[in-house]
DNA sequence: TTGACGTTTAGCTAAACGGCTAAGTATTAT
DNA sequence: ATAATACTTAGCCGTTTAGCTAAACGTCAA
């Protein structure tokens, strides 16, 4: 029972949420990307972003200094099409979408 | 986001996650079976109950002395889906089938 | 090589959470 | 009416968690 309650775990908490909503329609976000999304420190967001990777929500990849999130392929598919129908006319997420647009962030 | 978030809260704990999943294949449950079940006390099973419920993952009916719980019919579906297919094979899950079926419970 | 930059780890504090006991509410049985 | 039963609410306690700062790590530029 450790998978989906971890992966419960994982999502229970309102920035992670937002990072995870922000994956749906971005492909790929950088940590600094995320860190002025969600206006928390770097340790902050590399905490939560660890916590979803442990999950097996998220993966990273690493280029150069920058590491790049993205959702893992095996995100579990029910929970995801869920989470889109929920959050995509959510009006925080919207607002997330909006900010998102404007963070030019980091060039690579 | 406080529907997805507060379901998501109302999953991540073991104890609540066993009691879904006993409601997945149970249809209704009364408090005592709960309490049995995960052996807590009464006040620990109503809590659980609550928050499950404030969720809007279960309802309550109340008849008599006993209440009873079920999921509700706006648990959302892909989550219910997805949570069968988790649990279903479980060694956990599958033990606390086992233990429900041995209590006998409030006949009623 | 040295320094700067992006990210992670370690360690702290405050808040949230899960468990308990005890007291309260509601309902049935005597 | 009184007592017993089934559950909920209130309050306490130890653990977990989300945030922070400071220090460490890894990578690129000079």
């Amino acid at each position: 029972m450790n998978k989906p309650l971890n992966a419960m775990k994982a999502l229970s908490d309102r920035n992670r949420l937002r990072v995870v909503a922000a994956l749906m329609n971005q492909e790929e976000l950088c940590a600094c990307h995320i860190i002025e999304l969600l206006q928390v420190t770097g340790a902050t967001a590399s905490r939560h972003m660890g916590l979803l990777i442990r999950a097996g929500l998220v993966q990273s990849r690493k280029n150069g200094r920058w590491v790049h999130y993205r959702l893992t392929d095996t995100f579990p598919a029910p929970l995801l099409q869920w989470l889109e129908t929920e959050l995509q006319a959510d009006p925080g997420i919207k607002a997330d979408r909006r900010a998102l647009a404007k963070i030019a962030g980091c060039k690579l």
